[in-house]
DNA sequence: TTAATAATACGCAACGGTGCGTCTCGCTGA
DNA sequence: TCAGCGAGACGCACCGTTGCGTATTATTAA
């Protein structure tokens, strides 16, 4: 019952091996994307056995998710900016991932990420939170509200998951993703 | 040259086949959802060969398309209402979706065409159109505007895109599907 | 008119290939 | 000493392709 740490014999989990293995996901579903992303192409990349995988992920969705929590799918340079303007701000934001969806391969990334979401819940709650920017987008425009940018009434909740929601129909369903399309839907958003 | 219609030898293209495999298709997209649909499985429950199948379809992604295309994949209980009230309509509307999406067969049926979606750029254009119900949504929107309860120069296909955007992202990444939200979420939109 | 021929789609079965998930092997190291 | 490790063989499911023999149809020739 309770903690019983230090009664385990035998070689601990390897953090190396670990390290390959994500380092090996991550390269794999960005190269490839997350359909042809293969347990085996992966162990042979970090020159690991398979079964040191399924040892500690049951599903191909899990080892993504777990990449994903750790922030090595894609890069951080679509953080949501803070000058002060919350408009201009979410229409600069919007606008970037809008020029990495132009680019089949950044569509491909995003498109990957969402047909992983719909393998795994996991993946979309964080989806949802980090790469959609949800709990940025929601923290910007309640800073917006404070700043007096918005009005108080207006359900940041609902606007935040409307705008991310936005841009995965489009990724998935085309609809425009010009420069301006960014200002036309962000004023949409902020009426 | 032009339009040569009638000058083929052989056999046509058998109709009971091509219907038996759309029939097929729809079962077990509904069985077993997108992911594990298979070509195999396919064509045995058709009681047709593999062949027939790969003959007038490149992918199982083809093959869902033109499902979806003749609307063999969900229930058409799903259509958006008009009573003349847009805000009650909407409501309405997209707490039918949240009911479906409470279910979690409902939520898989979503999640699958989804899935789907980012597999074939046409079944996401389908999708977004006509169980999105975007262009259903965008007329009622337009609607709304002419018959006053909507203000003229509100982005119609802006909103219309934010609505079904956000219903996608609840589908995959979870948030709030009661009809309480279903309230909050049209009422966002409406400002 | 009628029979032969050519073209095409069909159901069926088998093929090699790929990736899955499980299962042993020795080996290593805490 | 023994759990984790790399390696890889195994059976399985499904892929996409190919060949077979048969049906169905339009064209052509008798």
């Amino acid at each position: 019952m309770g903690a019983m740490l230090s009664s385990r014999r035998g070689a601990p989990r390897s953090e190396k091996s670990r390290q390959a293995i994500l380092d090996a996901v991550s390269s794999q579903f960005q190269e490839r994307g997350y359909a042809s992303l293969t347990i085996e192409g992966v162990a042979a990349q970090a020159g690991v056995g398979k079964q040191t995988i399924y040892r500690w992920w049951s599903t191909k969705s899990d080892l993504v998710a777990e990449c994903l929590l750790e922030g090595r799918l894609f890069p951080d340079r679509l953080s949501l900016p803070d000058t002060g303007d919350l408009r201009i701000d979410l229409i600069d934001w919007v606008g970037q991932i809008f020029e990495l969806m132009r680019d089949p391969a950044g569509r491909g990334l995003v498109t990957s990420l969402i047909a992983a979401a719909t393998a795994n819940e996991q993946i979309g709650q964080r989806l949802r939170e980090t790469l959609g920017g949800h709990q940025s987008v929601l923290a910007r425009l309640t800073a917006g509200v404070e700043a007096g940018q918005l009005s108080p009434n207006r359900p940041v909740a609902e606007l935040s998951e409307a705008l991310v929601g936005a841009l995965i129909l489009k990724a998935i369903g085309g609809g425009g993703t010009e420069p301006q399309d960014a200002v036309l839907l962000v004023d949409a958003i902020l009426s």
